[in-house]
DNA sequence: AACGCGGGGAT
DNA sequence: ATCCCAGCGTT
């Protein structure tokens, strides 16, 4: 507890709520239904992801996998087909993990109580606050970026931010403010306040609801949350081997080990292997033309960067050579049911492009 | 409690 | 280049 004055406690929510329900959004994809399955599909596709980014995979996904169970006997395979070009992937294989558990241990219903919500894989404490707001009504708090930035702003003065408990603190306070009424527009709320009003930079203060008793407002505070100190990424370099046959390419599945792993991408080779090449190709009685090297490029993850070499072979024969293991030959136009990471797309633009030129 | 996760978009 | 995003799982 932080002893927070109870009038100041509802005031906030009600502002929040009155503000939302004129001012906030209404029409998101996932604001039109209070089925679990997909307010829980929304909220883990837009863990670190923006809303924009996320509503073209949202309809997608949904037409795909229309229930619990029809994601649950499905291939992991198939849904990671549909999330190929989103990013952070192990939410896929989460989503597609826990649909199963659902399907066993609830009997195909999603849970309504929080442990047994938070208990699945992929969700934590505030995805489960939010599906417990948005599809069940119920009196939880959340705690994403958007809600992190609106009340620590407006609480500044009733937070020790540099504590190493910060974290907590902000969670009991977002608790202790939950209002009794109106959860789901409170919610909804602090969220579009912190996307539209209560932004990172250049905050539209004038607009807010809050700006009466917001601290920060008050102090001319402009950046009052802690940022995370930036590390630098560390780079790697690495060879990829673009087999071409008319419109088809050789792709690998990735090793469970890797990056990506069971996504599709182009088979990597060392430097001394690289050196070898033409050898190794022969060696295999693997008939190719020239071998170009394509415009170097650099993809970032998140804490690594990168740096390919791609190198374009021309196959003539048909054969798909015994030295790359769990690979096939894709279609370029079928990559869409493929599951492939975007840095896959990158490349083939870049075939597309040199073919084009010549 | 801090860190890795091995993305992607906007500026 | 840098910052930010409807965070979670691991150590």
């Amino acid at each position: 507890m932080l002893g927070l004055d109870e009038s100041i406690k509802d005031w906030f929510a009600s502002q929040v709520s009155v503000w939302q329900l004129k001012n906030g959004r209404h029409d998101l994809p996932w604001q039109k239904t209070r089925d679990p399955y997909k307010i829980w599909v929304s909220e883990v596709m837009l863990q670190q992801t923006q809303v924009k980014t996320v509503i073209p995979y949202y309809l997608k996904f949904l037409k795909k996998f229309p229930s619990i169970r029809s994601l649950a006997e499905a291939d992991l395979d198939s849904v990671l087909v549909i999330w190929s070009g989103l990013g952070y992937y192990s939410r896929a294989r989460n989503l597609h993990q826990a649909a199963r558990t659902i399907n066993t241990r609830y009997s195909g219903r999603f849970p309504s109580d929080f442990e047994s919500i938070v208990g699945l894989r992929g969700i934590g404490k505030s995805t489960a606050g939010a599906i417990l707001v948005f599809a069940f009504n119920e009196r939880f708090s959340i705690l994403d970026a958007n809600v992190k930035r609106v009340v620590t702003r407006f609480f500044y003065n009733v937070l020790d931010v540099g504590a190493t408990h910060s974290i907590n603190q902000l969670w009991s306070l977002v608790d202790d403010l939950v209002p009794s009424e109106g959860i789901v527009e409170y919610t909804q709320g602090l969220m579009d306040l912190g996307a539209g009003i209560c932004k990172p930079s250049a905050p539209i203060c004038e607009l807010c609801p809050l700006n009466k008793h917001c601290y920060a407002y008050a102090r001319g505070l402009f950046d009052v949350n802690q940022k995370p100190k930036s590390r630098q990424k560390s780079v790697v370099t690495k060879n990829y081997l673009v087999f071409k046959r008319g419109a088809h390419i050789i792709l690998q599945k990735g090793s469970s080990s890797g990056i990506w792993p069971d996504l599709l991408n182009f088979p990597e080779c060392t430097n001394d292997q690289l050196i070898k090449l033409p050898f190794l190709l022969q060696q295999n009685k693997f008939q190719f033309g020239e071998i170009s090297q394509l415009p170097a490029l650099t993809h970032e993850l998140t804490h690594l960067k990168i740096a390919i070499r791609a190198f374009l072979i021309e196959i003539s024969s048909s054969r798909r050579p015994r030295l790359i293991n769990n690979s096939a030959w894709i279609h370029m136009s079928d990559l869409d049911n493929h599951p492939i990471p975007k840095v896959v797309r990158k490349i083939i633009a870049l075939v597309a492009r040199r073919k084009s030129s010549v």
